[in-house]
DNA sequence: TGAATGTGTTTGGTATACCAAACTTTTAAT
DNA sequence: ATTAAAAGTTTGGTATACCAAACACATTCA
């Protein structure tokens, strides 16, 4: 109840996440697991939850487990999905390592809004479904990246799986 | 001198930003300036700019202008590439508006690194020098982002477009 | 030259977010 | 049941980054 309707700081919506995905894992979350998950120290966690609290979005009592209450669990998917969005973009698109596309989206998701997000996903899909990029597409941006212009040989390559997927289309 | 190798904070990213923005109107960064453009008071401009000095980023004597150091110029070009790289990104492939993709440029610059940047415009190149996409192409995911699918009409006239680039490749 | 104004600085206070370490509660082991 | 260990909390301290308001310098204009 009282549910402040203050934004959230970087730090709680990592605590959120970090709650959400413990619950996942363990049922519930421990002040502990937070901490080594976060990199902080326990008494740090303390802190933070009670925050957490008094906003409403944790079930917080002292000495007890920590689960979120609807409307945290409902921040959490949020920033969660962000951090998914994010990662699969740079990793899908951009053709980041997943560690490179998962350290970034840690820290991306506290700053993009729900716009980009929901862009994101609409551009993957873009990217799978038209018919003149596709995977293979995709795949030749590496291709790109290092060798700086698109290779006659692999154009034409291209330019048969893409003729043949423009004629099922049509 | 005494160059302390500490990361930047983000309010410092801001700070540096907005020092190179104004020397460019300018010649020359005043404190009132500063503070205007960052939406905070000049008492705070002067302890932000202190620490600035201290880490050799800023030529800073009390009641005198502001300039920046080789060093601090180096950074300030680099965080103001990652701004526009990432604005350009965002408006011109996720097809954002303008005032969106600034606004979140201006958070995302300080969350990524010089890998995702370096692939955004990779990426932008790509989409330009690929026979496959072009400019159409990305017009076109306006219409794919509203109509959820592609349009068999939209998609025939693409094709056209799409092989006789290719022809040209060959 | 001497106010008045504008610009820059300093000081004291707030809020966040962390650590270190003492302390309390709970849980587990004997 | 007692005690040792583990888990959680609290306290006091640090650092950042801001504001508000008093203050200092500097420029301008009368």
């Amino acid at each position: 109840m009282s549910a402040r309707e203050t934004a959230l700081s970087e730090s709680q919506e990592d605590y959120l996440e970090a709650i959400l995905a413990l619950e996942k894992e363990n049922k519930v979350a421990r002040v502990k697991d937070i901490a080594e998950r976060l990199g902080v120290l326990r008494g740090s966690v303390s802190g933070a939850l009670k925050g957490l609290g008094e906003k409403g979005l944790i079930h917080y009592e002292p000495y007890s487990f920590i689960t979120l209450t609807p409307q945290g669990k409902k921040m959490a998917d949020e920033i969660t999905r962000r951090h998914s969005v994010i990662r699969d973009f740079l990793e899908g698109v951009l053709l980041l390592s997943p560690e490179r596309a998962e350290s970034n989206a840690c820290r991306m998701e506290h700053a993009v809004d729900k716009a980009v997000v929901d862009r994101m996903v609409k551009f993957i899909e873009y990217i799978h479904e038209c018919p003149r990029t596709g995977p293979d597409w995709i795949e030749a941006f590496i291709n790109f990246y290092s060798k700086q212009k698109p290779e006659l040989a692999q154009c034409r390559a291209c330019a048969e799986r893409c003729m043949a997927r423009l004629q099922k289309v049509e």
